[in-house]
DNA sequence: CGCCGATGTGAGACAAATTCATAATCCTCA
DNA sequence: TGAGGATTATGAATTTGTCTCACATCGGCG
């Protein structure tokens, strides 16, 4: 049975004019073509649709099935073609973000959350598990945009820069090295790391400071949430290396110090990949905008809390 | 928008298939095919369906959109395919009755409670309120059974003998005519006539004895429900005229008498009229047989309750 | 860099849908 | 009931669209 698109508009149409010359009119063709079509869908069904004792063609139960059918069936698919249509004129679009840096959550959520309501037909998403192997998941277009901080040269995907960040040594306030100026990767040595669970070369600690220097903390605990990081090195079970937006909350909080690394400090960038092609379409323009800006302002250091 | 049903099919099986090749392959298709038919269906809808960049083709974001469209439709397609399949092996089929006689739903009920059993994939239904203009209804297939008293001669339309009734009266012992042998036309003159709300020709009280004899009861009271009439009748609010089937129940019930209509009784055939095409069709003669016998099992007298 | 597997392209063959012209019906109304 | 208008059916010609064939092109992988 060959039933077709045009099979269902045109029950649909002949039910609605209530004959066929009258339906041939509405959809602009000839009476002729319809009724020649409305043959052959009978041939192929095996199944009267209509029936012919009436003058004015009317539908038989059959037809009633298929007309039943088509006013499901037809109005899903206009649905899919006005989605189509606000792909096309760029008010739609997906925007589905792999981020590889743990932290990121808390600046991006935010801007998000500015985001979606600029741009409500944009189908926004955050897909965790795909840290590694981002790059090529975004040419895929398994995802649209890439939060990483280290920039590779490939055709077809921009870097696009978003704002520096430094990574801060965070302890309680009652450790030692709490007496130190700056932290320096010789210090780390006999301490207890908390980090993200993620490979080391991800991490700024190891791959701007350890690695390099060649020194292997005492141990390093995995933790998922930035929060509980937190709460393990205010009772001082560790020591954790944290971006600066991070540690904004705690920086005046007296069971905390932060500590810059090295004398002067290390300074990261933040850059979103994403395709060539979609770097210039609006709403992606205006997401790197806010997630140029947004950010700059949960890094400046809230005002010491009063009480 | 051109969309059609051979291209949903086809995203799915590029889909399923991992690849375009494959898809033609599992399409019985040339690979070329597919390839313009994907071309022709990118530049209807202005948007991308496929990710060009990577070899084995892969869906790209609006493609998935479409591929679950064509998830959530094809599926309804083959369900009517098959629903059609069915009507053309006669399996199924649509089972529209309408009655003109109000008081038949005492014997249909039955009667299609072991038809549903038989042919569960017939659509069974009983649409009152076409009691008027049943028979035009059922040239124009908007039912296909039509229960009458009133065979006419009409081609395409068949009249199946069902079985024969005997209208019956009906009044409460109390009433002074439960002293007559028989009732006869005059007899109505000075009663409250109770009786279903339909015009005159379609009551046999009316169509077989008072009109003729051009005799007008007292009052008529029209009253929906059997139970009703047979309540109201007790209580020797009036009588009623009802087919034996109906008076079974009540019939060695000491609150009624009931008494035949003249002094012979009146006979009345009942008929079911199909039209012509199905009266043969498997489960059409099915139900006719069963319509014909039945009620005749209702209408023997039920043996005296002993209590 | 070069091969292999996969996709894209163009011309022609073929099938299917549409149109035109006209016939066959049905419905209505006098 | 029969004429006339409206509605649907049919056949041949035409147009439109889809498919195939042959070959060009492209991407990925060693």
């Amino acid at each position: 049975m060959h039933l077709e698109f045009r099979h269902l508009r045109t029950i649909k149409a002949i039910h609605e004019a209530g004959g066929l010359a009258r339906a041939a009119d509405l959809m602009n063709i000839t009476q002729s073509a319809l009724s020649h079509q409305v043959k052959g869908l009978e041939e192929q069904a095996g199944v009267e649709l209509f029936v012919r004792r009436t003058k004015p063609l009317r539908l038989s139960a059959a037809g009633m099935k298929l007309l039943r059918l088509a006013e499901r069936i037809l109005p899903e698919i206009e649905t899919l073609e006005d989605e189509f249509q606000a792909l096309q004129s760029g008010k739609a679009g997906r925007l589905h973000i792999a981020i590889e840096c743990h932290a990121c959550f808390e600046w991006l959520f935010p801007v998000l959350e500015l985001f979606r309501r600029a741009w409500p037909d944009v189908d926004v998403d955050i897909r965790p598990g795909l840290a590694f192997d981002a790059l090529p998941a975004l040419k895929r277009e398994e995802v649209d945009l890439v939060v990483s901080s280290d920039p590779e040269d490939l055709d077809a995907v921009d870097f696009t820069p978003l704002f520096d960040y430094e990574p801060v040594f965070v302890a309680s306030s009652q450790h030692p090295l709490a007496q130190k100026k700056f932290i320096e990767a010789e210090d780390f040595r006999g301490e207890m790391l908390i980090s993200y669970p993620v490979e080391r070369a991800r991490l700024d600690v190891f791959s701007q400071l350890l690695t390099p220097a060649k020194v292997e903390p005492r141990g390093v605990r995995q933790v998922e949430l930035t929060a509980v990081i937190l709460l393990l090195v205010a009772s001082n079970r560790g020591v954790a290396v944290l971006p600066d937006w991070v540690v904004r909350e705690v920086r005046y909080h007296s069971d905390y110090v932060t500590r810059p690394l090295t004398e002067k400090g290390l300074t990261r960038r933040l850059y979103a990949a994403t395709r060539a092609e979609d770097t210039a379409r609006p709403f992606m323009a205006h997401l790197l905008k806010l997630a140029r800006t947004e950010p700059v302002k949960l890094q400046r250091p809230a005002a010491p809390q009063p009480h």
